[in-house]
DNA sequence: CTTGACCCTCTAGCGACTAGAGGGTGCATA
DNA sequence: TATGCACCCTCTAGTCGCTAGAGGGTCAAG
C-alpha cells in the first residue's frame, strides 16, 4: 500500500522528467519528501497522487499558479466548487482568445504566402510586405 | 532625407519600446547606430526601415531567428525567394499545429466544465477528473 | 540655475522548465 | 573484493523575448 518510490520511478510513473520533479519541489508545488540514508528522495503514494494532478492540469494548459490554486481548492473538500469552475472558465476563455489570435495570424500569413511568385527576392511579395513602403 | 532620430523617436515611430530597441541592438538584430557627443544613439532612415521590418515580422509571429534569416535573405535581392517561402510556410505549419492543439484542449476543457454540477468540492467532477483514479 | 524629460549602462526578473558540471550511492556481476 | 554502470545528489546557468529597476548623465526650456 505505502510503496516508496525513488524520483526516477515517480518520474516514469507520471511521465514527468526527474529535473521537473525537483523543480516542482523547489518552487513549493510538490512537498519535499523524506530522504533515505543515502540522501535519496523517497516518495509515497500521496506524492504520486499530487504529481498526477499537477501533470494533468499542466497538460490541460493551466499555469503553475492556477495549479497551485486548484490544489488548494481540492483540499477543502466541503466547500463549494464554484471557484474551481471560475478558474477553468478563465482558462477556457484565454484559450478561445489564443485560437482567435492564431487564426487571424494564419489568415495574414496565407495571404502573404499566396502572393509569392517564387521569383527573385527583389520582387518577392513576402519581403515587400514585411518591409516599409519605401521601394528602395 | 537623412533625418537623425533619437531612440525615443525611433521607438514611437515604430511602436517599439526603447528597451526593446536596445535589446535588439544587443543581440545583433539591429545594427549599432552612431553616437552623439552626449553618447546618445543617433538613428538614420536605414534603422527605421530595418526596425519596421523586424516589427512586422514579429507581429506575424516569426521568431527572432526567423527574422534574422528573413533579413539576411532580403538583402540578397538577386537570389531566388524560395528560401523566404520556405520559412513562411514552416511558420504557417507551426501555427496550424498550435491551433489544432489548442482546439483539442478547448474541447477537453469544455467537457470538464460541462460536468461541473456546482456543488461542493468533494463531488466536483473537475477536481475528480484532474485527480488520479483513487476515489479517496 | 533648476526642473523635468529624456538618455546611458548594467543587472536581474518573468514562466516553466532544461542542461550540464562535478560528485555520491547502490546493486549486480566477475 | 573490485569494478562497472545506472541512478541519485546539489548548484549554476541557459532557453525566449523581452521588461523593469537602480543609479547615473544630458539637454532644452523657463
Amino acid at each position: 500500500m505505502s510503496e516508496k518510490l525513488t524520483i526516477g520511478k515517480l518520474a516514469s510513473a507520471t511521465g514527468t522528467k526527474v529535473e521537473t520533479i525537483r523543480y516542482y519541489e523547489q518552487i513549493g508545488l510538490l512537498p519535499a519528501p523524506a530522504r533515505s540514508t543515502g540522501n535519496y528522495r523517497t516518495y509515497e503514494g500521496e506524492h504520486l497522487r499530487r504529481l498526477s494532478f499537477i501533470r494533468r492540469a499542466r497538460d490541460l494548459g493551466f499555469s503553475i499558479d492556477q495549479v497551485r490554486e486548484l490544489m488548494g481548492l481540492a483540499d477543502r473538500r466541503e466547500q463549494s466548487c464554484m471557484a474551481v469552475d471560475v478558474i477553468a472558465n478563465q482558462h477556457r476563455d484565454a484559450i478561445t482568445r489564443k485560437i482567435a489570435d492564431l487564426t487571424a495570424l494564419a489568415g495574414e500569413l496565407d495571404a502573404l504566402i499566396d502572393s509569392c511568385s517564387r521569383n527573385t527576392v527583389a520582387d518577392c511579395r513576402i519581403i515587400e510586405a514585411l518591409g516599409p513602403s519605401d521601394p528602395c
